[in-house]
DNA sequence: GGCTGCAGTCTGTTGACCAGACCAATCGTT
DNA sequence: AACGATTGGTCTGGTCAACAGACTGCAGCC
C-alpha cells in the first residue's frame, strides 16, 4: 500500500474503510458511479481529475471489490458491486452533512423514494412511508442549490429526474 | 485552501463535506473526539501521525466549525460543536461499512442504545426499540474483532464501555 | 483504409505528509 | 517560589502523491 493510504496502527473499522475510500477523489468516483456514469471519459470530464489519478482510483476500487470493470468487446464499463452498492449510507450521510454545514446554501441534489415519491429526511428514512429505501430505489433530481455553470454531457444529463444505479444517458 | 483538498469545480454536497472532512487523519481525529479524546497529546499518541498534521487538522476543524478550542487556564481541549455531532452519521455509516466489507473479520467495536441498551442494525436503527439515536444517546463497547496490542493510556481507556462525547477517563 | 474518439501511460513539477528536532508555556512537586 | 517533567505546539529536510499536459495504442465509424 502506497504511503499516505494507510491507517495500520488503528485496529478500527473506520480506518479499515478510510484504506479502501480514503484517498482523494475515491469517493466521487463512487458518487458518480451511483448516479449511473459508467465510463472512463465520462468520469474523467465530469471531476476534473487527472487521467492518471483516475486510472489509479480505478484500479484500486476494482481491486478493492467495489467496482467490477467490464468489457464486453468494446470500451471498458465500471459497475458498483455489491460491496460498491453497500457504500450508499456513507455517500448519503456525507451528503446530507455537506447540505447542512458545507460551504453553501442550498442543497444541489434532492433524492426520493422512488415507489412512493417521498423525500427521504436526513436518516434516509422516507417521509412518505417509513422505509429506508437503498440506492436502487431512489430517485435523484437536481436541488434547489444546484448550479448550471458545467457544460460537460455528465453534468447536463444529471439535471434530468433519474433512478440511481441505472446507466447515465448521455449525449 | 491548499492544493489537494479542493474540489472546487463540483458544486455537489459531498463535496463540499469532502473540502472539510476530505483529507487525511481528518475522520479519525473526529472519531476520536466522539469517543471523549480532547488533548492533543491524546489524540497524537492513540493516532500515530505527525504533530504537524494533527495541529494542521485541528486548526481546520475548529475553523471549519466542527470543533471548538477551549483554553479555561490550562491545555487546550477540543470539542465537539454541533456541527461536528451532526456528523455522526457518516461516522457511523463508514465503520458499519468497514465492518463488512475493509480487510477484517469482526467488528472491532459495538455501538449500544444507552436507554434501552438495544443494539444497532446497519442503519443506525435500535433493534429493541426503533428509534435511531444520536451519539449522546450510545455507549461504545469492544467487538468481537477488537485487539489489545496497543498500549497508549487512549487505547486501554477505549476497552472500557463508554458514553460517546463524554470524557474519556485517561490514566 | 483513414479518421475520430476512447482509455489509458509517461514525464516533470508542485505540494502534502512524514519523522524527528526544537521551543515556550503549563503543571506537579517541593 | 524554584525546579523538572509534561504538554502543545513550530520548524526543517526528505519522500511520495497529485497535478497538468504530452504521448500511445486500440475501438468504432464512415
Amino acid at each position: 500500500m502506497a504511503l499516505g493510504t494507510g491507517y495500520s496502527a488503528q485496529n478500527c473499522s473506520i480506518a479499515r474503510a478510510l484504506e479502501i475510500v480514503g484517498e482523494r477523489w475515491t469517493v466521487l468516483v463512487l458518487r458518480d458511479c451511483f448516479f449511473g456514469v459508467r465510463r472512463f471519459s465520462d468520469l474523467l470530464a465530469h471531476l476534473d481529475i487527472s487521467r492518471a489519478v483516475l486510472t489509479d482510483r480505478l484500479t484500486s476500487l476494482v481491486a478493492a471489490g467495489l467496482l467490477e470493470r467490464r468489457t464486453d468487446g468494446g470500451h471498458p464499463e465500471y459497475v458498483l458491486t455489491e460491496a460498491g452498492i453497500a457504500f450508499w449510507p456513507s455517500i448519503f450521510a456525507l451528503g446530507r452533512w455537506g447540505d447542512h454545514y458545507g460551504t453553501a446554501n442550498q442543497p444541489s441534489r434532492a433524492f426520493t423514494h422512488a415507489d412512493c415519491h417521498g423525500d427521504l429526511d436526513d436518516r434516509g428514512v422516507c417521509l412518505a412511508c417509513g422505509a429506508i429505501p437503498g440506492p436502487e430505489d431512489i430517485d435523484a433530481t437536481p436541488g434547489p442549490g444546484a448550479d448550471n455553470r458545467r457544460t460537460d454531457e455528465v453534468s447536463v444529463a444529471l439535471r434530468q429526474r433519474h433512478r440511481l444505479l441505472t446507466p447515465l444517458i448521455i449525449g
